[in-house]
DNA sequence: GGAGGCCTCGGAAGG
DNA sequence: CGAGGCCTCC
């Protein structure tokens, strides 16, 4: 691994050579952050520290497994015993080992936010408080808060301050509900993601000899992405590093972009104050983008007032001027994307993976992927709904949750009745009731169902004895069978197998093969004893069983970035500029450039929201490496509505030397929208047709001071803003004369396959099509509306199939 | 107990 | 517009 040193600029290697004390690493978009940190640990690891001892906490896992893999590139199989992980994977480890310590048993449930809002949901029912006043998004969101600034039920109580903002905002039960929501968790021996911190903390707080064994063991820590830290996890690291003081973090405040969700920017600057000898260093040579991108870069985040001085520069070359691209409507957008990228693959002989399209919201998708489509460019789109929020996977992990720990009573609300086992809504009320008003939990009401009766009838009592009997006998099953064999037990046996095998349409079919698809996970995990991420532990070297609890807890805190199985990955990328942070692209679109979109119209309401769409906008420009494009359409559908759009102040803010805009494509369009002066009133522009402006009057500045001040996101907007006008122009807001561009191009790039499909919106009724498995065969009927229409095909050989037009990859015969 | 109609509301998203 | 929650009706 030597030689690694000469392969760093001067500031890194001074970074990574200071492994001793308080270090903060400010790190410019592109400047070789990863590789500095990988080296780092590669270096403490060369010195003689034990990996063991060392603990590097990062936001993503998709993060912590690349860091991972880079170390043990450099320094081998040794950085398999490095602590590395999420905050809340490594803390969940820790709370794990040390659960009686804060009274919950070992194998407590992680709550997602759907739990934690099915809860408060029944919290404001049994109360009779009206959920359009107490909304479970807001009080889940004021509680998340009061948890991650380390109050918890009790403390909330004590702050007047807290209190008085409640009475005034009209919402003075939201203390009630914070104590509820805790003991319900509590009792179902649950925790959320923000316990997960929180009781971190706390078991660090009240337990000195737990404090004292993790500071001795953490002889190094080590932040990522540090200017996303909330106030808990801020804290939590301090404590860790206070005995040996060795703590490093490395960030970019021009990148904070999810202060929305509780992060403290002031986290860096605080950092400073508690370690007066800390070493600062700043990464500022950009290895990733051109000449003109960075400048462009530079040029936006000036406009933001809050800021660290940091001056990012590059030696790369001095690149194309940033194209800006004008569309009338979103699908114009989507097609002069769409056919920019076609034409940068054919003219400087591209891959479809060299190019990013990305936007503000997952609703820009689809005119986008509409006019890839068209092309027959291959795109994947990032976000949506993740894999293990599909219901009939949440409803299988509730059966493996309850053998595991069957006090958990969102997973026993979810599946006593599914697939309905005669056990119905009223019956279910009534367990809870009695549970509420024994103190115990549901579960135990059902196990001992005769006993506690519950005003419920012998027949039903029956059926409840029947269902506590099959979770206890998975409970005994548990320990001595692999993990596969006791979900594939559980899935038979609690009927849900049948239940969606039953279903034979396209969408049962579907629910059905990703259950299979999660029990060859399991399998997968069973048979190769996958070793947890973050962090060695005893676990991995008994030989024994990889058992259903260990899975559980492996896959409690993944997302479906961590379950990617798609293989293709030469694909157009789109996603949010959200999800693309940390990510680069050789050709980068940033679509959507229009005021109220970008920057978000929620984001109007405040300096500091505005400076977090402006960071929004520069992590946006800063993913490019050689070629950027922004766009914006003149109008757009929004929620059913036309709307009309103005350029966003941002496209004013870039320097406009950087900035190429009257591409004669486009002129155009131009002319064309000015013989449109009907579609606004007065100016092309008018403010009148912008959609939510008014009424914003009742934003309510957060509190002042304290660590109990929080983001405005707790805050109540009002609802939009006068109804908007929906002008309906007379046509398609697509010009005609655009689409024959697209229409215009040949359709040969679906790479190395005879089998072309064609543009399944071109299938009507009566069609001679051609299935690759199927044959030929003839279009009987089409139901359901485009993407998600289902085509009738009668197929010479197979028969009459149903198929999901969008995934049948047809070929038209005739 | 389930299907279907009505109402509401909408942002970005990590664990 | 469309997803999700809730209510009603069978």
């Amino acid at each position: 691994m030597s030689g690694y040193l000469e392969k760093l600029n001067e500031v890194q290697r001074e970074a990574v050579l200071q492994s001793d004390g308080a270090v903060m690493i400010i790190a410019g978009a592109g400047s070789g952050k990863t590789r500095v940190l990988t080296y780092r640990i590669a270096h403490l690891i060369e010195k003689g520290i034990d990996p063991f001892n060392i603990l590097s906490l990062t936001f993503t896992n998709k993060a912590a497994r690349e860091m991972k893999e880079r170390i043990s590139k450099v320094v081998g199989d040794e950085a398999r015993n490095l602590w590395m992980g999420t905050f809340h994977s490594v803390f969940a480890k820790i709370l794990r080992m040390e659960a009686d310590k804060i009274g919950f048993p070992t194998n407590f449930t992680i709550y997602d936010s759907d739990d934690s809002k099915g809860l408060i949901r029944d919290i404001l029912k049994e109360q009779g408080l009206d959920d359009k006043i107490y909304k479970p998004s807001l009080v889940l969101n004021r509680i998340s808060s009061a948890k991650n600034n380390l109050f918890n039920w009790q403390d909330y109580k004590e702050n007047t301050e807290l209190i008085n903002d409640d009475q005034l905002s009209g919402k003075p039960k939201l203390a009630l509900l914070f104590e509820l929501y805790s003991k319900r968790c509590f009792k179902a021996s649950a925790m959320d993601f923000d316990d997960i911190l929180y009781y971190t903390w706390k078991l660090l707080q009240e337990h000195p000899d737990v404090l004292y064994k993790y500071q001795t063991k953490f002889k190094y820590v080590m932040v990522d992405e540090f200017q996303d830290t909330n106030f808990a996890q801020y804290i939590i690291v301090r404590k860790l590093a206070a005995q040996h003081q060795n703590v490093c973090v490395v960030g970019d405040d021009a990148q904070s972009i999810y202060a929305f969700r509780g992060a403290n920017i002031q986290n860096i600057l605080n950092f400073e104050k508690d370690y007066p000898e800390i070493k600062t260093f700043k990464l500022e040579q950009n290895y990733r983008s051109t000449k003109m991108i960075v400048q462009a870069a530079n040029s936006v985040i000036l406009n933001n007032k809050n800021q660290l001085k940091k001056d990012v520069w590059t030696d790369n070359h001095h690149g194309e001027k940033i194209k800006v691209m004008r569309a009338l409507s979103d699908n114009e957008e989507g097609a002069m994307v769409a056919s920019s990228i076609y034409e940068d693959k054919m003219n400087h002989q591209l891959h479809n993976k060299d190019f990013a399209i990305l936007y503000r919201t997952n609703a820009q998708s689809r005119s986008m992927e509409e006019a890839l489509r068209r092309l027959n460019i291959p795109y994947k789109v990032y976000g949506g709904v993740s894999f293990y929020n599909r219901k009939e996977i949440k409803d299988l992990l509730a059966y493996f949750r309850l053998a595991i720990n069957p006090n958990d009573e969102e997973a026993v609300k979810r599946i006593i009745n599914y697939p309905a086992r005669g056990i119905g809504k009223t019956t279910l009320d009534k367990v809870i009731m009695t549970a509420a008003t024994s103190n115990v939990s549901p579960w135990q009401v059902i196990s001992d169902i005769n006993q506690f009766g519950a005003g419920i009838n012998s027949g039903i009592r029956d059926k409840i004895a029947e269902f506590a009997t099959m979770i206890k006998s998975w409970q005994i099953m548990m320990p001595n069978q692999s993990a596969y064999e006791l979900a594939s037990h559980i899935a038979s046996a609690c009927g849900l197998l049948t239940e969606l095998y039953a279903d034979r349409t396209p969408e049962g079919i579907s629910h059905y093969e990703n259950v299979q698809e999660l029990l060859n996970g399991i399998k997968e995990f069973s048979d190769n004893g996958a070793v947890p991420l973050e962090a060695p532990s005893a676990e991995q070297d008994l030989t024994g069983l990889r058992t259903l609890d260990l899975y559980l807890q492996d896959i409690a805190l993944l997302t479906d970035a961590d379950n990617d199985k798609d293989q293709d990955n030469n694909k157009v990328m789109m996603m949010t500029i959200h999800s693309a942070k940390g990510l680069e692209f050789k050709n980068v679109y940033v679509v959507g450039l229009e005021e109220n979109l970008f920057p978000s119209q929620m984001a109007m309401q405040s300096r500091n929201e505005l400076e977090e769409e402006r960071r929004l906008f520069y992590v946006a420009i800063t993913r490019a490496e050689s070629k950027l494009t922004l766009s914006y359409a003149a109008s757009r559908y929004r929620w059913g509505n036309l709307v009309m759009c103005e350029p966003s102040r941002f496209l004013d803010e870039i320097d406009q030397t950087c900035l190429d805009i009257a591409a004669p494509k486009e002129a155009k369009h131009y002319e064309d929208d000015d013989t449109r002066g009907s579609w606004g009133s007065g100016s092309p522009f008018g403010g009148a047709n912008r959609y939510g402006g008014g009424s914003q009057s009742n934003y309510r500045k957060p509190a002042a001071g304290g660590n109990s001040s929080r983001p405005a996101a707790g805050s109540t907007y009002g609802k939009n803003g006068p109804a908007r006008p929906a002008p309906k122009p007379t046509s398609s807001p697509a010009p005609a004369g655009f689409k024959k561009v697209g229409q215009a191009q040949p359709k040969p790039f679906t790479p190395a396959a005879d089998f072309k499909a064609d543009d399944p919106s071109l299938i009507v009724v009566g069609m001679q099509v051609e299935h690759q498995r199927f044959g030929n065969g003839k279009v009987i009927s089409i139901e359901g509306r485009f993407p998600d229409n289902k085509a009738i095909i009668l197929f010479d050989n197979d028969g009459q199939k149903q198929l999901l037009l969008k995934f049948a990859k047809l070929k038209i015969v005739n």
